[in-house]
DNA sequence: CTATATAATCGACGAATGTCGATGAAGTCA
DNA sequence: TGACTTCATCGACATTCGTCGATTATATAG
């Protein structure tokens, strides 16, 4: 997957030019990560602290550790997060500006 | 499926709130809707003219007359667009300040 | 009325997705 | 070393999704 800055600067609004193919599968994919209630509520959640370890986020979403993990992995391949080993743990965190990236393909 | 109004005012920045289900399953079925290459590049088409044919986009578009139906179907339940019926043509457009709702949500 | 055109719906099919339990990898602690 | 914790990966399963051909509904033209 390539990096956040590759999406095309404006899809859908006023003056939005014809999208390019990999320019529509790319934005198709970023919206994909968020086209789940539980990756939503992630990223909500993530927005609220600097990092939140993996544990936490187990404990909230009275989802099994795997499928946690899954969603996790699915928005760090969308480029939405990122994540730090600290021992034992793992902490999450949003990637600075990818959803600014993002709203920004919206419109102006 | 609800107004595109009653979507929360800000999912995922630095001072986003939590979000009630309900919210974050509205929020994810919007994503959803542009989490296709065909329905994006159907977007990017509709912004570039006040209103397109249905036939324009099944020209457009390498698919079948079924499908491109789907699509729009898809983004005419999202709230995303809507559709006029003109003698045996119909004409689609996007539905104004739906997606500057929906780039609200990610943030300032 | 018949024939034609446009677009929505239906039914079916393969592919992708969300979920789980089981397992594996890596670190911590005694 | 060995028991334990945390998290990622694997394999399997039911559901959802994107796509198509066939059909239906509605409108227009002759």
């Amino acid at each position: 997957m390539k990096s956040i800055a590759t999406l095309p600067a404006l899809c859908c609004g006023p003056a939005a030019e014809p999208l390019a193919v990999h320019e529509r599968d790319q934005l198709a994919a970023r919206f994909k990560a968020l086209a789940d209630p539980t990756r939503v509520a992630i990223v909500n959640q993530l927005s609220a602290a600097d990092e939140v370890c993996v544990c936490t986020l187990v404990d909230a979403f009275n989802l099994s550790q795997p499928t946690i993990s899954h969603h996790l992995r699915i928005l760090r391949e969308a480029g939405l997060v990122e994540s730090t080993r600290r021992g034992t743990w793992a902490f999450y965190r949003l990637v600075p500006d990818a959803l600014a990236a993002l709203r920004a393909t919206l419109g102006a």
